[in-house]
DNA sequence: GTGGTCTAGACCACG
DNA sequence: GTGGTCTAGACCACA
C-alpha cells in the first residue's frame, strides 16, 4: 500500500508521511479507514517501528489521523475546510508551481508528461 | 534559477542537486553553460557555501558538471546523458515518490487528484 | 533553568515542553534568546538527547522555537496574535478552570494558595 | 465530579488518581463517602473500566480508599493523612511542575504571569 | 496486542 | 560542534 525508498535522500518518515497523505488524496484511504498497526507497517516497509510511530504521531497532531491508545489508528474527518482556506486563484497558481516542480524532476530522470499522467491515472481510486 | 526550501525535510543538498539536474533536463541549462559561482549561489539561496560546494563536487564526480580552474563550473552533460544513467526500476520508484509529494501538497490546499490530472493534461498540449 | 522529575507520571517530554513554555511565559526566556544545545540540556537534565530533541522539534512545529541546522535553537517571535485569538471573557473563564485545577492538585499535597502565589511571584522575571 | 482529558499527555490513570486525591483534599469527598462504581465512572469519563479499576486498586493499596464487598468503594483517608505522606522535597518539585503547566496553558491563550497571579490573589480573600 | 515513551548509540547534514 | 534521522530494544498504559 505504501512504499519507501531508503536510498532516496528524502527522510523515510517524510516519504511515509507524504505517502499516507497521497493515499488519502487519491481516495485509497477514506475517513474512518484503519491504517496498518505501527509494528505491522514497520515490518512491511522494513523500517524501524519508531519511524512509523513518529509519522502516525505527526499526522495525528496535524489532524489527519486519529489514534486511540490500545486500539489503533484511523483516518480522520478530512477535507473539512481545507478548500475554504485558500482562494481559487491561489490554489491554481500553487498547483502550477507544484506541477512545475514535479515535471522538472520527472524530466531529469527521463520521464515524459504522458508517463506522469498515466501514473496518476493508475492511482485514481 | 534554482530554489531551495529550508522547511522541506528533504536535505538542502538533495534539493539543489535535483534542481540542477532538472534545469539541464528541461533545457534551461545546456552543455557548456556556466553555473553561478559557489559563493554567489550560496548568497542567492541563503545557504551555506559548503553545501553548494559539496553539490558541485558531487555533480562533478558524477560527470554532470566540469570545473576548470580560473574559468568556473560548466555543464558537461546533456539531458540524454543524465537519463541514460537512470535505471528503469529507479525511475519508477522515484516517480512514485514525486507523485506522492505532489498529491500530498495538492491535497493540503484542497485539490483532488482529478484536478491535478486535469491540470497536467491541459499542459500536455 | 528547567527541571524534570522522572518519577512523576507525566512524560518527561511533556514536562520539558511545559517548562520551556513556562519560561517564556514568565519572561525568563525572551524572543531571540538561545536555548541550551540539545546535548547540553540532555546532560543537565540527566535525560536522553533524543528526548530533548523531540521537545525542541515539537516546539518548533508549534511555532514557539526556531532552529537552524548546525547553529542552534532560539525563541521565536511569540505572543503575536495569541491574545487576539481568544475573547477576554473566554480567557477569564479558562483561567478560572486552569487555576481550579492547579489549586486542587496543590491542596492535595498540602500546599496553600499563599504558597502557590509565593512560588509564582518568585518566578516572575 | 472528576474529569479527564484524553489529549493531555499525562496518563489517564494519573489524572484520575490526582483528581480523587484533590477531591479529598478540597473536602469534596470526606471520610466514609462512597465513590461511583468502577463501571459507572468508566462510562461517565468515557474511559476503559480497567483503567478506573487500577486507580481504585492503587489508591486502596495507598490507604486512601477502602473497598468493602457488597458495599462499594469509600474514602478512608482524611486530607491530613494525604498530606502527611508527602515529603517537602516532593511537594516542591510537584509545585514547580504544576505551576509550569498552569503557566504554559495560560500563556497559550495570551495570559501573562502577572494576570495569573492577580487572579489567584483575588481568590485568596 | 495496540500505541507511547525512553534509552543508547550510530551516522548524516550543515555551519 | 550543531541539530536530524534512524535503529534496536526495553518497558509502560490501555483495551
Amino acid at each position: 500500500m505504501f512504499s519507501v525508498n531508503p536510498s532516496d535522500p528524502t527522510p523515510i518518515y517524510a516519504q511515509l508521511d507524504r505517502g499516507i497523505r497521497a493515499a488519502i488524496a487519491t481516495g485509497q484511504l477514506r475517513t474512518g479507514d484503519r491504517l496498518p498497526t505501527v509494528r505491522q507497517l514497520a515490518v512491511d516497509l522494513k523500517v524501524n517501528a519508531n519511524t512509523v510511530a513518529k509519522v502516525y504521531a505527526e499526522l495525528e497532531r496535524a489532524g489527519v489521523l486519529a489514534t486511540q491508545r490500545g486500539v489503533g489508528t484511523t483516518v480522520r474527518d478530512t477535507a473539512e475546510d481545507l478548500v475554504s482556506r485558500t482562494s481559487k486563484a491561489e490554489r491554481e497558481s500553487t498547483l502550477r508551481l507544484l506541477a512545475d516542480k514535479l515535471l522538472a524532476d520527472a524530466y531529469a530522470i527521463g520521464l515524459t508528461i504522458d508517463e506522469v499522467i498515466r501514473h496518476l491515472e493508475a492511482r485514481r481510486a
